[in-house]
DNA sequence: TCCCAATGTTTGTATGTACAAATGCGTAGC
DNA sequence: GCTACGCATTTGTACATACAAACATTGGGA
């Protein structure tokens, strides 16, 4: 597929017909970067419903479940750094949606009552997401794509 | 693959055994940022010996190949927001890389002395980030990915 | 026993990106 | 020829995330 596209150049106006699948869009790195930001966008928008980020979402789930949580346990659930962590408690601890206790050098994030009772509208979520997507990447294709990326990302040592 | 997890719980310590490849892992959400932040770090060190981020480094090849190309243009190129495109040039353009001129609603973006003499630079880095990431995942393994990523980035509306 | 290295977490700061609104220009229709 | 709409770009602002350094705690070796 071709497309015209134009540019000026020395006063000039200059059309030439340009691959649409171009080289740049053909590289890693933008690849996996769009590939991101949409989904990233679709998954704002169903965590939409309960006021929060995916990430804030989903680490609350995880708070729910298992009270107590250690910030190093969420790093590796989220794939985040600490201090990526650090921050998304804070958020949800200024929101009265979790508390956080420390006894030396260990922090617990526990649930508060608020916080737990807003588990079933949080799975409402996570499902409504996961539904969007294998509904429009299709059910094979999107869990193929999962597992390959997970691959990948494992195989890559930065 | 299990693991042994900890946490406290009611001033309990728990432990217990937990599936390494969590739930939330197998989520695109998550393994698609988690892949996309770690091609942004490789990217970003391949990128280092140049001074530029990887995205200033790609707009910055495109200028010098396209001299007097288009924000507009940039955008579906780089596959970002028309915001950030004026951005990023406005970063170039402070490095003294590129120069912008406006006639009417048109703005263009050619390079400077400067920036052309970075071409073979650039060039090499974009190249070592390719073979590093091939190198590291393989060389057809890659290239699957990358075109499984487009197709299913194409599909995504969100 | 005391110090030092390792570990878990937080803080200060920076970067990349986006959205929404503003701007400035071109154009179609009356 | 004026007006209203539309497009390309920029600006103000916000957010998610990261890195590096700081901090606090724990455990092991001289």
């Amino acid at each position: 597929m071709y497309k015209c596209v134009a540019f000026t150049f020395a006063q000039q106006q200059i059309f030439y017909m340009k691959a649409c699948d171009s080289r740049y869009s053909q590289c890693l790195y933008f690849a996996s970067s769009a590939l991101s930001r949409k989904v990233e966008k679709l998954a704002t928008e169903c965590w939409a419903p309960v006021g929060l980020s995916p990430s804030h979402g989903y680490l609350l789930m995880i708070a729910i479940e298992e009270p107590g949580v250690q910030p190093s346990f969420l790093v590796e659930q989220l794939q985040l750094t600490p201090s990526t962590i650090t921050r998304l408690i804070e958020k949800l601890e200024e929101k009265k949606l979790v508390v956080r206790t420390t006894e030396g050098k260990i922090t617990n994030v526990y649930p508060t009552p608020k916080g737990k009772d807003m588990l079933p509208a949080l799975k409402a979520c996570g499902q409504d997401f996961h539904e969007r997507y294998a509904a429009q990447l299709g059910d094979r294709e999107s869990s193929t794509l999962v597992s390959s990326i997970c691959q990948m990302t494992d195989k890559l040592k930065v």
